[in-house]
RNA sequence: CGGGGUGUAGCGUAGCCCGGUAUCGCGCCACAUUUGGGAUGUGGAGGUCGUAGGUUCGAAUCCUGCCACCCCGACCA
């Protein structure tokens, strides 16, 4: 595999799409703004998959599946949510095609087949679930329901990116209903935190949690919450969302349960989501100039063994050896891939699994045997040991741990140099435009401003975290009063 | 969707201006020698030149439509 070296300094999205190509994540296929996603890539997604479903599953939610299409009657009963999103919807109106007469072998739509009323390609699915829910639902007994779903979703985008933003996506979206306000609230904000603790402890992506402001929230939303990462580039990442979706679903569906108290009531709902957007986060915040750079905890393969040896006898030995570390390894639980291709050099083994982001590798040769040691690299820091052969499951488990620590860390100690808390809108601009990464500043809470700024920055606000406290200050732009900061940031 | 650019073997490319059936490197296959940071030699396979039309005796090359991708905008998870 011959690659075309592009460093993150000199080029980084074009350096990003290298990475995904050669890594062997994605590519793109033939239908456009749509990603084919490759199986070392796809084994990543279900590693985070795998992780997300747990945790929904011990806070109690059950897996589902609704339709792809939405009747068109359907999709715009929330008006607002239909409206966020009818710009890119794809939509079908005709169920048949025919053989063209005018070309045969060509297909052509049938004009007679159009449908009655157009589907929707699902963009989201709280219309076609919230239809559902009303017929679940008619008493407080019937509630919370707690549902989630692993799908596909078509957002008809006008730039895309693999990963980042494609025009189909995959990704869970939980959809929950509730008898009050209060625990529909608490309900959004424990997802957001398996989001973040998710983010953190899996992807090793430090993440700051907060609230969306009004012209960033979900469209039928009364509250959007998110997480949002910060890239090695400077530029943020929403990463998740979790909506409180106050009674509007409900209403515009119609859904509503009797009380205890024999009254009919609007349910409460919420709806949460991550997507294979991040597997784009996952890349951007840790892999380098070499290749990726996975957490021990996401990899497909955790552990690489290279056999070295030069002649038939030794090749025996040192396989004998690979063999009995892989099996004594996979033991204690660690993925493991022994390379034993005899057609490539060891350098260049190095450099393809530096590439494909495995956390360790390890080398073992005759010299090896004899003294009964191994070479150990990490992927992250680069580092090789030798180390005894006797209880080396120990020490790669122990290093994998490390690996994972150290990336998180790494990272977290990135995005705190690159926040910076400013008040003058000189100190904004040069924080935006030289330093790069996310501002803290004030902002008078209006809409305007908030466009303002883009405007003039193309900085948007991320959120108004949750951890910031208030504080009197006043507005970067307009000098009106403020009493909390939002963060900014130019993002994806 | 607007502006700019690109599309030639799995990947990266030359050829296009000035029309005559495609160049080179990597990879791939076979054999041999190799193997502790991207091996070497010899032989070989692989191409509807993005796609559909047009001009022409003849098109990768000229013209037109379409498709896809990249960069910059607007939109967005």
């Amino acid at each position: 595999m011959e690659i075309k070296k592009v460093k993150r300094s000199e080029d980084y999205s074009l350096w990003y799409n290298n990475l995904v190509k050669n890594a062997d994540l994605a590519e793109h296929s033939a239908v456009k703004g749509c990603m084919v996603i490759k199986p070392y890539g796809y084994a990543i997604w279900e590693k985070m998959q795998a992780e997300l479903d747990r945790r929904f599953k011990e806070t109690g939610h059950q897996n589902a599946y609704f339709p792809l299409f939405v009747p068109k009657s359907l999709f715009e009963a929330e008006e607002k949510n239909a409206e966020g999103f009818a710009k890119e919807c794809a939509v079908v109106t005709h169920y048949r095609l025919k053989t063209n007469p005018d070309d045969k072998g060509k297909l052509m739509v049938d004009p007679e087949a159009k449908l009655e009323e157009e589907l929707i390609v699902r963009p989201t699915s709280e219309a076609i679930i919230w239809n559902t829910y009303r017929d679940w639902i008619q008493s407080y007994r019937d509630l919370p329901i707690l549902i989630n779903q692993w799908a596909n979703v078509v957002r008809w985008e006008m730039r895309t990116r693999l990963f980042l933003r494609t025009a189909e996506f995959l990704w869970q979206e939980g959809h929950t209903a509730h008898a009050t306000k209060e625990e529909a609230i608490e309900e959004t904000i424990q997802m957001l935190n398996i989001y973040a603790d998710f983010a953190e402890n899996i992807l090793a992506v430090p993440v700051v949690k907060g609230v969306k402001t009004e012209n960033e929230r979900f469209a039928g939303a009364d509250d959007t919450y998110c997480i949002e990462g910060l890239m090695q580039d400077g530029k943020a990442l929403q990463m998740g969302t979790s909506h409180f979706l106050g009674q509007n679903f409900a209403k515009a569906f119609n859904v509503k349960y009797l009380t205890k108290e024999n009254k009919q009531e609007y349910v409460w709902a919420t709806s949460w989501g991550v997507s294979t957007r991040l597997m784009g986060a996952l890349i951007m915040c840790h892999s380098d100039d070499d290749g990726l750079v996975l957490p021990p905890k996401l990899a497909p393969i955790q552990v690489v063994i290279i056999p070295i040896a030069r002649k038939d006898d030794e090749k025996a030995l040192v396989l004998d050896k690979v063999n009995e570390l892989a099996k004594q390894l996979k033991e204690k639980g660690i993925s493991v891939k022994v390379d034993s291709r005899d057609n490539l050099t060891p350098g260049y083994k190095y450099a393809e699994w530096e590439l494909k982001g495995v956390p360790v590798r390890m080398a073992i040769g005759p010299r090896d045997l004899q003294n009964e040691t191994i070479e150990i690299a990490r992927r992250d820091t680069k580092e090789k040991q030798i180390v005894s052969l006797h209880g080396v499951d120990d020490t790669v488990n122990k290093l994998l741990l490390q690996i994972q620590d150290n990336l998180y860390a790494q990272a977290l100690q990135y995005r705190n140099s690159h926040t910076w808390e400013v008040n003058t809108w000189d100190e904004f601009l040069d924080a935006i435009e030289n330093k790069t990464g996310f501002v803290s500043a004030h902002w008078d809470g209006t809409g305007e401003t908030e466009e303002k700024i883009k405007e003039l920055t193309k900085a948007t606000i991320r959120c108004i975290p949750m951890a910031n406290k208030e504080e009197t200050g006043t507005c970067i732009l307009t000098g009106k009063p403020s009493n909390k900061r939002a963060l900014f940031a130019k993002a994806y």
